[in-house]
DNA sequence: CTTGACTGTCAGGCAGACTGACTAAATACC
DNA sequence: GGTATTTAGTCAGTCTGCCTGACAGTCAAG
């Protein structure tokens, strides 16, 4: 039997927790991104790859970098560039400066592919403006802005 | 040094993915609601323990109900139900008309927690009004209701 | 009363991220 | 210059959360 989802009816009463719809409306944007990126040639990115994606330097940036900007460890991190680099969208080159360290660097492919996922996130929050009205999608960025920058010290 | 996750200025059009906007709100909802619970006593509460509270029926539900509406298999419901057992939120009681049901209950303790989780909830989201607006609060709600109706299909 | 469906549990497995231990290289100390 | 400490990245092992598969007991339809 497939389970689907928590959905009910309609709510019974109370009201739906607010983390439940933030979850909600992430992974529906999230799922969008990747099956969007798929159709476009991009196979095998999954949501962790957005920490290399998301956080990487236009030229390259070293694991210790991408471990302390997306919060994971160097182990964790360096896994997820290993599955990157077998999909071909980084590549390990060496450091000249330091020995010890290795670039990682976005290939061709992977630049497109990041270029790729902004588009459409862009997109993604310009479809919502045509259903709910610009400036809703707007307000709604703004206030979480705020409310991150308001509770996180 | 410590790097807080993507803080970037205030720069050019860099605009923080919309996903990680949710994601991050919804931490700091998760993260206040568990850490005021603690401090109200009800310890050992995790993130999971909220697919019981937020499905159980108020004269308890079936493991298979709760399984349902959560989304989760039967055996990962039955092991977090197990978890809550031994912390004394919940009993598992024999079903009077089907002998392979049991009904999970909440104990007082676990409809204390409910209550409490409830309205600590409430109190998040008029603290956020105080700074924010309540319009705001109520639009950011409102928003992301609509957004989930119309994307899930 | 036999057959099939359902309830909950036990067992095993896999993925993701963690801590710990290590080598090679850079840097600081004296 | 030589030694000690720190740093970069990797290998190994573990823990947690959730999954699939298999099962005994019970219910319900023919």
């Amino acid at each position: 039997m497939t389970t689907r989802s928590g959905k009910r009816g309609k709510d019974d009463e109370g009201n739906v927790p607010l983390p439940t719809l933030l979850t909600q409306a992430k992974d529906i944007a999230v799922d969008k991104l990747h099956q969007r990126l798929a159709d476009e040639g991009f196979e095998g990115i999954r949501y962790v790859h957005g920490s290399v994606f998301r956080f990487i330097g236009p030229e390259g940036s070293r694991l210790t970098t991408l471990a302390e900007r997306s919060g994971l460890t160097k182990q964790a991190i360096g896994e997820v560039v290993s599955e990157l680099e077998r999909h071909g969208y980084v590549e390990r080159v060496a450091d000249s400066d330091d020995r010890r360290a290795k670039i990682i660097r976005l290939t061709d492919q992977g630049t497109m592919a990041q270029v790729a996922a902004a588009q459409i996130l862009t997109d993604i929050e310009w479809r919502w403006s045509l259903s709910l009205g610009q400036d809703r999608v707007t307000t709604l960025r703004r206030t979480l802005e705020e409310l991150i920058g308001l509770e996180s010290d």
